[in-house]
DNA sequence: GTCTATAAACCGATAGAC
DNA sequence: GTCTATCGGTTTATAGAC
């Protein structure tokens, strides 16, 4: 050990970016000082700027990557076939997903008003893609008649909260396992939107008696 | 108008609270000066601390006495009788009162961690309680086998989540009146929750064929 | 009750030595 | 590639005039 000055290489640039993502998270972005960023990273401040031209490129940055993250990671999933399995999977997908980067979905979500305009705008963008994956799913389940959703817009809205909220008190080695709480939520999820089979029924044997 | 100095009365005191929470609402608790308060209030800084001792007690006070609003408002309901009405009016009452006072509502979940210890503390300690009002009625819902509920404590955060997610995009004048919204998130909450119609049956006819 | 002025510390970002 | 030093500006909070 014992590095003063002059040492180099060692990939400084994602200890940068891992420092302020953990920070961020920890106090918030307008909390954390450049200082401390560097503190965390064993640099002195100057050093920082070697890496991002500003602070708010590093708080941006990461933003977009986790939603590219999350839009590509969905994309590689292997899907279903039939609404009902394909909600199952991607309220799975996205309980597991987001559990895995606690940080980053913290951030996401809690730093938006902390963007310039152009970074807003360009992350809202990311985040409606990945809300139409959801929305499709429940447009074509309502279409089939497997769904029974009132306003299949702010259905989405509601169940991705729900989703979401998961990051706010799961603890990996809490009384729950991953699995079960996957199982819960997605179940949960199904419930709340899926036709009940008398209501089923009922349509079925109305549209017998108008054949 | 032409107010100076020496200018006095008209109540400044609320009007500093209205001040801090409109900033921390839009820009966030670190992000926000006490200069710009004063500038809100129309004030100069320094006169600010007349009205509170600092400004991490302007957060606590305003977040302390919003939780305390929630649990006053909820004491005050009329409650309809059953789980299954309870948890309506729960889901209807929530929404209601949240999307009353989306600023407070942003606040208190938002600045959680700019809350030093002991506020932070106190603060859990009425949420908790607030959290305590839902978890009753799943477990009485449970029990009387009304409901189908895997895990209460996690049910009860989940439907939280989902509640409170309706002051993320809600906006008074938007396509959906706050009645509709009210009717939607109450029927997925309870849609989510309750026993299916044929499970209860087939509960009914076991117990039935046991006896 | 409000003002002005100020203390003491910290901020983001840059310049230049090594 | 990292350091030190620094610029110009900000912060919270207080002291004292009016």
């Amino acid at each position: 050990m014992a590095r003063k000055t002059g040492s180099h290489s060692d990939i400084t640039g994602p200890r940068v970016r891992a420092a302020a993502l953990k920070l961020f998270a920890a106090h918030g972005f307008a909390a954390v000082s450049m200082r401390q960023i560097a503190a965390e990273v064993g640099v002195q401040a100057g050093a920082l700027y070697l890496y991002t031209p500003d602070k708010q490129s590093l708080l941006f940055d990461l933003m977009r990557d986790h939603m590219q993250d999350v839009l590509n990671a969905w994309a590689a999933e292997e899907k279903p076939e039939g609404p009902v399995k394909e909600l199952e999977a991607f309220s799975r997908f996205h309980i597991r997903f987001h559990l895995g980067r606690p940080e980053e979905v913290f951030i996401s979500y809690m730093e938006l008003r902390n963007l310039e305009p152009d970074n807003f705008e360009a992350l809202g963008a990311m985040r409606r893609t990945y809300e139409g994956v959801l929305e499709d799913i429940l447009t074509r389940g309502q279409d089939e008649g497997l769904f029974d959703v009132d306003d299949v817009k702010l259905t989405t809205l509601a169940l991705i909260a729900m989703l979401n909220g998961v990051t706010s008190w799961y603890k990996p080695d809490g009384r729950l396992s991953l699995a079960r709480v996957e199982a819960i939520y997605s179940d949960m999820a199904g419930k709340s939107v899926r036709m009940p089979r008398w209501k089923e029924r009922q349509r079925k044997a109305e549209a017998t008696q108008i054949a």
